[in-house]
DNA sequence: CGGACTACGTGAAACGTTATATCATGAACA
DNA sequence: TGTTCATGATATAACGTTTCACGTAGTCCG
């Protein structure tokens, strides 16, 4: 074989398979051709190892094959597995990955948005913390986490029945006094709907459920000292506590046990949200409502994928479910 | 401004600001241009909101401004948190991430490679279970902690430096007894080097040291037999600890703890390696020796980026560091 | 048997850039 | 003042696809 040691191009299977170019096009974009051209054309394709250039592609046609994937980091184990199972998604459907760290920053991600835009990308899965985003109609964006309106599809966990359920799962588990802990944006998002959820599932319940949410940039000492002032002669107020998140969870464990002799779950029990786990899946940090990561990455790739204007839902709101992680005595 | 709806090209600013063609490109590119012209093409790209299309320059020059990173997946927090940092330092010099997890499959590894060479990325950065990866001379491939040859930058931690420091850090805090364990592919790679280094340290400072390394695939319990062997009347033979992975350290604390009723670190102590740490980097899940991510990151990006050929050195070697977290006395 | 229709492969145009050859302008020198 | 150069903008040809109007051959039916 005489590697030209360039690039073989349409124009070169079109040659070595003795057709016209437009027919190598249609065979490898499968579009129905004679069977005689169609196995010419995939041997030449084969012989010379053929592969479509997907810069003149996305030049001329407005299909890419990418999708442009923009969180916040990848440093959150949530976010690097939710990265994961999408990146899994998109590669089933031989479909590229353009990858986007915004640093929770509206600006740069607004940018962002508007780069991979202009760049025809096939389309966009956003974890946006801007809250007024302005997005082309021309690029399917869809949103994780965040509710933009019908135009926009979002794909969320059923953060309020993940609230609900955790306030029963407390209950179950023999927790007569509840407390809801949060640390987060003063935006509006679906992970809000946690703290909806408890309050009802506490209230259907008719448990007391105390509540302390603080403004992100607020120093985690702010809930040590909300502890302490529910903390009397060696016994806290709370025997069962709602942490909005897995690492929040953590926290709130380690300052009970450490700072307040506290035994977890025999003294308070506690539950996170999110389902992160430990050192490669082995093991759940906390007990946990966890969230259906593949589901919210393979509803993400289908919905953005999918031609738009469709009767497609404009929220998507996944089941949750409980896992026990050593914080809850079940 | 009259918003024709379609994305604005070179020719459209070309038009607003009475210039040809080729002018917007160098005004675009950074080739210097008459002052006077340089201005009217900046104010027309600013009047426009222009933005050249990745599509049409990938497809005309050789510069796409895309690298493409592959490691095995997102899940393991070393490499999500690798890849954060590569992403970092590739967006702030303006180049975009194509991403993608071959799955510790060599096979979809070496079809990657050639799918991104034949895309024409700008460079490729892979972290490679593949031990005769083929690869194009024709595109740079930077290498993490897999050496092929000279032909091939190689970036990885001081592997070496780091196992002896493992033992260093166990004698100087009291141990006399040090075990070595390892779990992972027969394939030679540069944290083979753990073990190296981990071996002279011991000799260095004339403490024993028992090995116990087990192929990929085998189950852990092949540790906890090989522990159990060396465990008689509630003592362990060891009473310090080197494993080859902070993942493979919290499982092995977890055995020690459980079901040998020992105290880490009171009785035994541990060391791992990467640097792990947990919940958005709050706290080392272990005792460690930490690798730079950012510093190997940096190197890679540098390499790939940088024209070939140079007088770049084959293999570059990055200082590691030990981190106290809870496994050890100090 | 012939006209019209169908089916399908062909070839050229176009996508938005970059690179190169060309051309106009003015400066410098004899 | 005429010739030569240097400077730098302009125009144009690729890059490798997709799309579409076109042409050719085969089919059907009267």
């Amino acid at each position: 074989m005489s590697d030209n040691k360039s690039v073989p191009t349409m124009k070169d299977v079109a040659r070595e398979a003795g057709v016209a170019l437009g027919t190598v096009s249609k065979v490898v974009n499968g579009i129905p051709v004679g069977e005689e051209y169609r196995l010419r054309v995939e041997a030449a394709i084969e012989k010379l190892n053929y592969r479509v250039s997907s810069y003149a592609r996305g030049l001329r046609s407005s299909r890419t094959y990418t999708v442009a994937v923009m969180v916040p980091n990848l440093i959150s184990p949530f976010f690097s597995k939710l990265v994961n199972c999408i990146n899994h998604e998109l590669s089933a459907r031989k479909y590229r990955m353009l990858f986007y760290a915004t640093d929770y920053d509206p600006a740069q991600e607004q940018e962002l948005v508007h780069l991979a835009e202009q760049q025809k990308v096939d389309g966009i899965i956003c974890l946006s913390y801007n809250p007024q985003l302005q997005v082309s109609p021309d690029v399917p964006l869809v949103s994780i986490d965040r509710y933009f309106g019908a135009q926009i599809p979002c794909v969320a966990s059923d953060n309020y029945g993940g609230g609900r359920l955790a306030a029963e799962k407390l209950v179950e588990n023999g927790c007569k006094n509840l407390a809801f802990l949060r640390i987060g944006s003063k935006l509006t998002n679906e992970p809000n709907k946690r703290k909806d959820g408890f309050i009802a599932g506490c209230e259907a319940l008719d448990v007391p459920c105390t509540l302390k949410i603080i403004d992100d940039g607020t120093p985690y000492s702010a809930f040590f000292d909300f502890l302490e002032e529910h903390f009397h002669d060696g016994k806290l107020d709370f025997d069962g506590i709602f942490c909005v998140t897995d690492s929040m969870a953590h926290i709130i464990r380690k300052a009970l046990i450490q700072r307040m002799g506290l035994r977890v779950p025999e003294d308070v029990q506690i539950i996170g949200f999110d389902g992160v786990q430990s050192f490669g899946d082995l093991e759940y940090t906390c007990s946990t409502i966890v969230q259906p990561l593949e589901a919210i990455a393979a509803n993400c790739v289908e919905l953005v994928l999918s031609p738009r204007g469709e009767n497609a839902p404009a929220l998507i709101c996944l089941p949750v479910s409980y896992a026990y992680g050593g914080t809850t005595k079940a």
